[in-house]
This record gives C-alpha cells, structure tokens and sequence, in this order.
DNA sequence: AACGAGATCGGAATAATTCCGATTTAGGGG
DNA sequence: CCCCTAAATCGGAATTATTCCGATCTCGTT
C-alpha cells in the first residue's frame, strides 16, 4: 500500500490528515518491519522535532483502530506496532537471544476454525502467535 | 503437581527454599490460572506483610527459569503468570472488554510442525497463540 | 476567512518493573 | 548442632513505558 492509499482511507474514515499522522504513517510503511514506539517518535522529530509520545501513542492507537496498524505483544511485555500490509497478516519467529524476528509465511487456520466450532459463542477479532527460540547464530555460541 | 513435587524439584536444581518462595508456589498452587505480579505478591503478604515486588519478580523468574512456571503476554502489555501444569500446555481465549479468559484445549501443533519444516536452524523453545474478541456477555452489551 | 471539534504540545502523573545498599538467612561443612 | 558464606530479602529509589491534562493550535467545513 503507498503512502496516498493509506491517507485516502483515513479521510474515508472521517480521519484528520494532520502532518505528524502522515510522517508517522511514511514511517511505518519505509520499511516492511515492526517498530517500538520510541523508534517511531526518534524518526519523526526528524521532521518534526517538537512531536510527543503522547502524539505517536495516540496515532498508532487511531490507526490500529482504523485497522491500518497491528500491534504486537512479544515476551518480556515489549509492545510494537507496524503496518498492517493487508493479506500479509503474519505470525513471527523471535530470537530470545538477539531479539531478531523472522515472518512466517503462515498462520494456524486450523486453530481457527476449530475455535468457531468449540466456542460459536466467542467473537474472535484478532490472534496473535509468536515462536520464540534461538536462531542459527544465537544457538550455537 | 503438590507443593512438596514443586519444592523436591526445586531443590534437585539447586534452589534455595524460602518461606517467600513456598508461599509464592502456595498462591500458584492454589488455584488453576494466571496472576498478575501484584495479585501474587497481595496474597504472599497476607502470610508474610514485609514481602517485597522485588521478591516477588526474582522468584517468579526463576521459577520460570527452571520450568516450573510460564509467562503469557496478553495485549496492552499485561504479563501474567501461572504454574506450568506440564503436558497441559495450553492458550486462552482473551476477552478484550471484561478481561476473562478460557483455556483452550488444543494448540496449534501442525503450525509447529511446519516451523520445524520450514525454519530447521531455528531452535524452538517455546510459542505463544492467544485469541482476542469478545465473551458472550460483552459481544452483546 | 472564520469557526469549532478535535489534535498537538509539554510536562506531569501513573504504573510496572528493576536496581541497589544494607541486612538477614538457608543449608552445607566441620 | 553451630558457623560461615553465598545467596536472598527488604525498602525505597530509579527507570521505563505509557497515559493524562490544561493550554494552545489547526484541519477541513461553511
């Protein structure tokens, strides 16, 4: 998704475009990664020095809400956020030892289903699947 | 699992026994789920006032560090804590508006699998799949 | 161009976790 | 059974991440 698509479907939204929505925004689709808060408040006070944490807390949470931002909960309660490149939902390989992560390329549908049938009851909106172990380098030092 | 099973294998890994570290076992012990720091350390007070988050947070770890207990990091950053019943490994279905959850009887082994396939190099130690939505109850309000 | 709802800023408040120095204690060896 | 030492505890302070809040500013509509 470019950076115009992104905006567009905010404005759908009723959404304003403020500056520091669309630097954060132009953050998080730079690069194809996930990014901690402050990662994203350093970038953008490149442009814009005098952004805040509350600022970027508050846009990622905005967006997130408008579906455009995933937020990810890794072990230790570390929080990152990155951008939700639909149909690309993905599930991560986290290093304990160097904290890296790999994507992998798929997801336990068959968990899924298999929770609307034993609990028709419960609205799933989300998942979240995270494999944690050491990667080639971190195992064998 | 007892408590005396928790403590022999404690010892057996060469732990110290505390009263702190008996209590704090006792609380996990006692009923089948997940505790916050703060709720374990409010109950080992009740037994021992004096009893410090410090204390509280060590002793978790280690337990942790020798397998007796697992972390779950749910979404907001919550981490909770509970006794690694073994061979009942499992995940839970997280109500986003009142906080509750159930445990889920399977897990995703074929994703598991896969991984093995897929990602030989990564040594796997453990996997986290947490299911967010909304409870019965809440769906409807 | 003016207006008003909503956004931003900056700093303070809160919450969770970790750190640290002083003191106490578990448990092995004599 | 007592002593000794490494390790554990306590209490409070420090740190870190996140949220809150009042004053000010601005996007987007009229």
């Amino acid at each position: 998704m470019t950076l115009n698509d992104a905006l567009s479907r905010l404005r759908t939204l009723g959404v304003k475009i403020t500056p520091q929505r669309q630097e954060i925004m132009k953050v998080l689709l730079g690069e194809e990664r996930y990014y901690s808060a402050e990662e994203i408040l350093k970038k953008v006070q490149e442009r814009y020095p005098a952004v805040s944490f509350d600022t970027v807390y508050r846009t990622l949470y905005l967006f997130k809400r408008m579906g455009l931002v995933i937020e990810l909960n890794f072990q230790g309660g570390y929080r990152r956020f990155e951008f939700n490149h639909e149909d690309k939902h993905h599930h991560h390989l986290v290093c304990l030892k160097c904290g890296k992560s790999k994507k992998l390329s798929f997801c336990p549908t068959d968990c899924l289903a298999r929770i609307k049938e034993e609990h028709p009851e419960f609205a799933v909106t989300s998942h979240s699947f995270e494999i944690y172990g050491y990667c080639r380098g971190c195992r064998d030092s």
